[in-house]
DNA sequence: TGACGATATATCAGTATGATATATATATGA
DNA sequence: TCATATATATATCATACTGATATATCGTCA
């Protein structure tokens, strides 16, 4: 899928930053899809050039002026054409797989040759962060009034992928825990 | 990790092809890691530049030469201190999540905004291969004796992240079973 | 007979990453 | 208290990767 697509798509959840954007991606969509700020902010900024966004810069004081990305109509129709056509493709490729790049499973596959109180440490590790996102997407509390959270958080499509992820990282948690003793003393 | 200790990684299960370990990438390790060709192609070539691998060429009638590598001792010596770093880098970075690009999830994130054909479709070839890839995973009867697959399937590595993969494989394909219907009619 | 997929390597334009730079406020801890 | 780290916020760029394309043959399916 397209950059300025997914920039678009997490804008149709209401107006925020290229940062916001990133940390969106890090934080809830983390087992979903990644991008970096080289490819986000050079996104945004050829949508706007593009009319498909608009952007208000807010002032402060000495820090960077923060900008806030709104989808414009033409956005939004653009929008909709883009993921319709991304979803043909996506058929029509029958590449059904994620493109996943995965160090720690590369780690573990070749664990063999590592150190056993370093394969310890990147098992850890590794649960510890599964914890802490596990809690994070099946976190229902009061949240800063982010409407691109509240977004992903109310819809049935944001519910039906917070529900997937959820399953998902308490499945390997479960797992990894179960049988982690075969990888080390 | 860099794409060189990973084409050394599976050269440690044994001689083979660049194409072999597309397949293997793309296979057995679906869930782990990809490359494309593109890359994996130009680190073969610098591996056998600095001696890390040796080529035999073996000539086929008319189809291209087929080129087995083969790691080479200075190659195992600079795969394990290599993946030491890595692993060191790993932990010291603090970034235990995984570099992921879902098409899929995104397009279900997003699918508010589809046909409710085109999810159906989506899903549907979703479940498909994620049965198949289930079935590769779990299979254990005999197979043409490539030494990379069978150092896959045998080694407790291989039959830790097999385990790890095939159960979150089975939990992902049961919640989409049971809770589609929440995303179309 | 023609189209498609598998086998097999190679290249490259376009795209993405990861590190770095800049700037400040706040929290953490020695 | 002073240093260090983390969070907010944008931007750039060398390096690395992808996805498409080219080339060539064989087997299979319609």
């Amino acid at each position: 899928m397209q950059t300025d697509t997914i920039c678009l798509g997490i804008l149709r959840g209401g107006p925020t930053t290229g940062y916001v954007i990133k940390s969106v991606l890090e934080g809830p969509l983390n087992q979903i899809y990644n991008l970096s700020f080289g490819s986000i902010y050079p996104a945004l900024s050829k949508l706007t050039k593009d009319k498909l966004v608009t952007v208000r810069q807010h002032a402060q004081d000495k820090k960077p002026d923060k900008k806030v990305y709104t989808i414009t109509k033409k956005g939004i129709t653009y929008f909709e054409e883009a993921l319709l056509a991304e979803a043909g493709n996506y058929v029509r490729s029958g590449n059904y797989g994620d493109q996943i790049k995965s160090e720690y499973g590369m780690l573990l596959l070749f664990s063999k040759y590592l150190p056993g109180e370093h394969v310890k440490l990147i098992l850890d590790e590794r649960l510890l962060f599964a914890q802490q996102q596990l809690k994070l997407i099946t976190y229902d509390g009061p949240i800063a009034k982010d409407s691109n959270l509240n977004a992903l958080r109310s819809s049935a499509q944001g519910k039906f992928m917070r529900g997937l992820m959820a399953e998902v990282i308490k499945t390997a948690i479960n797992y990894i825990e179960k049988n982690r003793k075969k990888l080390h003393d």
